[in-house]
DNA sequence: CTTTTTGTTCGTATTTTTACGAACAAAATT
DNA sequence: AATTTTGTTCGTAAAAATACGAACAAAAAG
């Protein structure tokens, strides 16, 4: 018996989005860029003391959870939330709250 | 140094409850007492192909993330939403969808 | 061509999560 | 008192997440 055939797409499409963010490190992440539109790996290291090769690692799970995108910029890379993912994540969470009372 | 010196309170909590819900089956519980106020274990344990002391654990971290609450009615245990922490990762989640764009 | 900058990938260790069945506990039922 | 119902806790195994340093890759700078 598959996940598929018990779970609606959207409760799988949530519990996605949720692991996503359920890292303090990860929230952090989307935190900044939601304030400023864009950031570096290097400017996230600076302030985060963690190993940049952790930092890698937090910043692909959100690049696989879909709610950022990496721009190469040699020889940086430049991190930006993914619009398009984002608005969908949002909605998601809202009728997942709207749905009490 | 400690987690607390690096994050905001609130990213720490939203990163709490974003793991309790980075699970289907956690959704799926939310998702029905949301739709339902109150629910039994056993309710549970009739619709969704796991062990019930598998889903006893899900429903634990639910409880620990204070999302849910159980009350006993022996033999039962009957679960519902934690209104007010509810209320309360719905206003995270607002804020941190909405600051944005 | 060598060095520097930036960030990823690799290898690995530790911790946490997920899952199951067996054993247990509490209270109602027989 | 024995049984049944309900759900938890325990013991344990397997998988995934988290973290680090070392090695590597790509491209600019010297």
């Amino acid at each position: 018996m598959s996940e598929q055939d018990i779970f609606t797409d959207d409760q799988i499409k949530l519990a996605r989005i949720a692991k996503a963010l359920s890292h303090p490190v990860r929230v952090y992440v989307i935190n900044l860029l939601s304030r400023q539109s864009c950031c570096y790996s290097g400017d996230l290291s600076d302030i985060l003391p963690i190993a940049k090769s952790t930092l890698s690692q937090h910043l692909r799970e959100l690049k696989e959870a879909g709610l950022i995108q990496g721009e190469i910029e040699p020889p940086k890379i430049k991190y930006c939330l993914n619009r398009e993912n984002w608005q969908q994540a949002k909605e998601l969470l809202n009728n997942f709250f709207a749905n009490n009372f």
